[in-house]
DNA sequence: TGCATACATAAGTGATTGCTTATATAATAA
DNA sequence: TTATTATATAAGCAATCACTTATGTATGCA
């Protein structure tokens, strides 16, 4: 690996609200209006994040209908250094569970 | 460790420029002057670089004299996750042997 | 067919980035 | 003392950032 290539992949990680969806993604596959609600962010927020992570390698897309789930890419070059950094990063307060609780949760999948 | 934590040490070593810096300095502490040889920046440059690493906590200074000797913080708590990435980077063209054969070697240590 | 849903994209904006040049500071050398 | 060396800091600037609002596109449903 270059250190052009380790600056992009770092880059795209190192961002909170990026770091967050990472976080969510590590435990399942998500769509965007998820994360809409789970970061209580515009979907076109939402959305700009996922190109950025997906350019950097870090997550997989797959159209199901009209949703997109998304995925971690476990073939990442660095995805185990991911895991063990995602690792040390406390559990988001939001949680699938407590969208079907409020009766926010979407049928993606 | 927090978001913002991570956010704030990862983004202060996503950056070419600094991850060179830090690979350099996995092998032996050195002095901006030798940087700027190493990397051939400008000195301002290569200052503004330590700071955001210092700030980061990613590496120490020890003022000798004239000279600000700079070394890896190996007790940042990600210490050993940036290893992981270093080992995974090449060995950068210029050393500071390089140096020494072209008489650029400043005797700052 | 028409409308709602899920998402992507584009343009605009204020904040941050990484450099530059210029200058300040502090230690040593002459 | 004066000059030189090593470094830090400040101001300025173009590029990039993460959002916003507005709009486009594709799917599924009535």
């Amino acid at each position: 690996m270059d250190y052009k290539q380790m600056e992009q992949s770092l880059k795209a990680a190192s961002d909170e609200t990026r770091m967050l969806i990472l976080k969510y993604l590590s435990k399942e596959a998500l769509c965007i209006c998820e994360f809409t609600e789970l970061l209580d962010m515009s979907q076109p927020a939402i959305s700009q994040h996922m190109r950025k992570l997906k350019q950097a390698g870090w997550i997989c897309e797959e159209k199901r209908g009209r949703w997109t789930i998304w995925s971690l890419n476990e073939k990442h070059e660095l995805f185990e250094v991911l895991s063990s950094l995602l690792a040390m990063l406390p559990e988001p307060e939001r949680t699938v569970e407590s969208l079907i609780a409020e009766g926010k949760k979407v049928n993606c999948n």
